[in-house]
DNA sequence: CAGTAGTAGCGTTAAAACTACACATAAAGT
DNA sequence: ACTTTATGTGTAGTTTTAACGCTACTACTG
């Protein structure tokens, strides 16, 4: 019995890219890799690959970012599907682009290595190939919106961490001075952070209280943008 | 001399969906067509093709909006990548949905004729082929997000219209009742709105004030989601 | 061991935004 | 002229934001 098909119709690759974020308690870092073959040789790309038959997409996304970093399960949301028709100049392709938040101390070295990926601060990226400028651009704009209506830091940070490094990963994110007070009260509020009896030894003299994330609270809050989180009719900015 | 290609990789058949919101100054509709094709027959979906070689992501959505509604310029974001690998019977496919926002009475009737289709309030939804059920949930909640920021009316609304009338268009959109006097505080904070010298005859005694959009600067505002125009940590909800 | 330096952490206040709510006004129809 | 019906306006109380000055720890220094 033969498959039923489509008829008269054009068929594409389908690639998913990858942005994937890490922080290293200064700044915000993004992952590439240097493509050791043609087009485009020995310049930097994001982490990409084809769709295979019978993956989702969601799916082969995560493929992707675990054959570069080694980590499984990590933080991942579709960004938007990049399809300019002379995007690629190798075969017409369409590229959907997701972003993973991870941490950064996590990945796997050998595997970075292997594919000579390398780990570049936000504000110094070099030059990309293809569109992938412009997806980065959009996962910056996409991460910036995410922040702002609930605390990223658990996918970016290691499981304990301090106020001020919270808060130095918010100034990475959105490239700018944030007030101390009005940051705390701001992240304390959103109720998901969970103060410890651990104090940071070693970096500032005083020390500061390591906080964790309430897990349960932090997921609930959790959804993606087309979630139903959004708000009836929210404030104008 | 032959095609350069990709080696060893699937290709999939790339679907467009459109989600097309319109308003008939009462309710907020939804344009579906009835299939006259398997699988799936007599059921409602939402109208949708096939990309095809050279054509950027953008203009086919475009295309096939224009193909059911006879619109051309129709105002349209694209909403998200829907690739479940069982998505469609027929075939693996991936689609990607946009949204486009008309005004319901410049719509081609002979075209939405020839392809059955037929509007519905979006509250009154028929049962959806596939997923398209949840591609017109991630419409209604991207519409909700964007019209918080700015007024939507523009696309949905004849050039001049009333504020009662934009009123009834967010109150269509978020399926909720507003305060007329808070609602038409905002919308005019906004700075979009300008009022005409001209009163809207017939419908009620006093009569309303037509108002229509400074396009200068509606435009500056409109961005899709990933645009710039995220403010910089705005309120949580 | 006392003083100093350098962060961490707290509280207050003024401005802005939001919410809720009630009455006057224009014009059509009798 | 009076009634009817939807349009249009103002205000007060509350919540949220934004700006800012000061105290509290503790490691290091002499």
């Amino acid at each position: 019995m033969k498959k039923r098909m489509y008829d008269n119709i054009q068929r594409f690759p389908v690639a998913l890219d990858g942005i994937i974020f890490g922080f290293d308690r200064q700044a915000l870092n993004l992952l590439l890799i240097k493509r050791d073959f043609e087009p485009e040789k020995e310049k930097w790309s994001l982490m990409g690959g084809f769709l295979r038959e019978a993956e989702n997409l969601d799916d082969a996304a995560s493929r992707i970012v675990t054959s570069l970093t080694g980590l499984k399960n990590v933080y991942m949301e579709q960004l938007y599907g990049f399809g300019r028709h002379d995007r690629d100049p190798v075969e017409r392709t369409i590229s959907i682009a997701y972003y993973a938040l991870i941490n950064i101390h996590d990945h796997d070295e050998d595997l970075v290595r292997r594919y000579s990926a390398q780990w570049f601060p936000i504000d110094e990226l070099p030059e990309l190939i293809f569109d992938h400028q412009e997806m980065v651009e959009a996962a910056k704009a996409r991460l910036r919106y995410k922040a702002a209506r609930q605390p990223v830091g658990f996918e970016l940070l290691p499981g304990k961490f301090t106020l001020p490094e919270l808060q130095q990963l918010y100034e990475a994110i959105y490239e700018t001075e944030l007030d101390k007070r009005n940051f705390r009260r701001r992240m304390l509020s959103m109720g998901v952070l969970v103060k410890t009896d651990e104090k940071q030894k070693g970096f500032s003299k005083r020390g500061a209280w390591y906080y964790t994330f309430d897990k349960e609270k932090y997921k609930k809050m959790s959804s993606p943008v087309n979630g139903s989180a959004l708000a009836f009719m929210p404030a104008r900015e």
